[in-house]
DNA sequence: CTCTTCATGGTACCGCCGTATCAACACCGT
DNA sequence: ACGGTGTTGATACGGCGGTACCATGAAGAG
């Protein structure tokens, strides 16, 4: 047999290449042709991994989920170890707004997905779904931790608190994208709620 | 001369056929013919009255925009002559949330418009500058009122709260639209701030 | 060694879409 | 009445985009 080649692994490159091109033309004006010309491969190669257009598109939104989990992830591991409630929340919420290169990819192509989701039945739903509704509890569950360690305001409602800070993160990143507001400005919103939420200044553990 | 027509009704009433089809099928699925086919005219009418699919495009945002504003006029309108700050602001952000037909798509195309204007550069951006800051410079006119009438919170900052409530109103609004949030959701989490931010209840001028 | 199977390239087909062209028809002023 | 302009229709054209088909290396199994 011939070169034994890992189909995940080129599947990713060929996502990735799509990723990039839509970021900078947009979603709808991606072709197979531009996905494979951008991957530095063939037309041929781009159907043969994935078989239609469609299924490229969803394994592509799924890529991109992947990846933003990845960084918000390290963007925790950053903020040190054992970060406090507030500035956990803190470090979720600036991760979503596009403040660079890479954020303003994700929040552009997830947003496009979002609306296509609504009127293409072919690409899944579902994920719009699920993710904000993870999202959505976590940010609740970290707040309620505030809360019981006698950090955050007990009598403020976490999961309402959770789902209006994931809110307005989410269309003042369009804000930026579109260049109607700067980042400034929307962290500074953010900031806001959160000493409105958080009673006490925080200090993590003292290390001795 | 043949039968003088208005033109300007005629591109309203093609511009209407293009939301209808637009709002069924996505914006990025919609063609000349589908919009001729819509209006049920030829595709030589569309091109007679819209030289390009580019002007279509433009015509099209302006006049959902257009329709929208009346709606929510309409809406005041139906609130009662003179009423509170606190009902006219209930009102306006409860009128863009996608509650029905019309809301729903006008919230879709608007949002599909948005995401467009961020990548090709010939829809104008400035129609989602401008009118996003036009609202929040209204709402926080209307806070800043409630407060200098000794309704709301003397404390709170108007232009950070109604930039907050427009943020909240339209990421959830995008959530009910893909079905990950029911209507009521929403409009518990606007009420919940209205009432963090409305301290005393509200009476209309007693008529005598 | 050769045969099978995976991997890759080149290219053709078909349909759709935006635009342009040719033409007919209706009405109004003079 | 009649010409001319505003309005409408049918159709053609060029391009592009997704998909399908054929062919050719490349390498491991027997």
């Amino acid at each position: 047999m011939p070169k034994r080649v890992d189909h995940e692994e080129r599947r990713a490159q060929i996502a990735e290449a799509l990723i990039r091109v839509a970021g900078r033309r947009g979603l709808h004006a991606v072709g197979m042709r531009d996905v494979a010309a951008e991957a530095g491969v063939s037309l041929r190669l781009v159907q043969y991994y994935f078989q239609s257009k469609e299924k490229l598109l969803f394994y592509g939104l799924q890529h991109l989920t992947d990846r933003f989990t990845a960084r918000v992830g390290a963007r925790l591991a950053a903020a040190g170890p054992d970060p406090g409630p507030r500035a956990t929340i803190e470090a979720l919420l600036l991760a979503s707004l596009p403040t660079d290169e890479e954020s303003r990819t994700f929040h552009l192509l997830y947003s496009s997905y979002a609306i296509l989701s609504v009127t293409d039945g072919a690409l899944a739903a579902q994920p719009f779904i699920d993710n904000p509704d993870a999202a959505e509890n976590a940010l609740t569950g970290l707040l309620e931790s505030a809360q019981a360690a006698g950090l955050a305001d007990p009598g403020a409602d976490a999961r309402i608190e959770a789902i209006s800070l994931l809110a307005m993160a989410a269309t003042m990143g369009t804000g930026i994208l579109v260049g109607q507001r700067g980042p400034e400005s929307a962290v500074a919103v953010l900031r806001h709620h959160l000493d409105r939420l958080f009673t006490t200044a925080e200090r993590p553990a003292p290390p001795a």
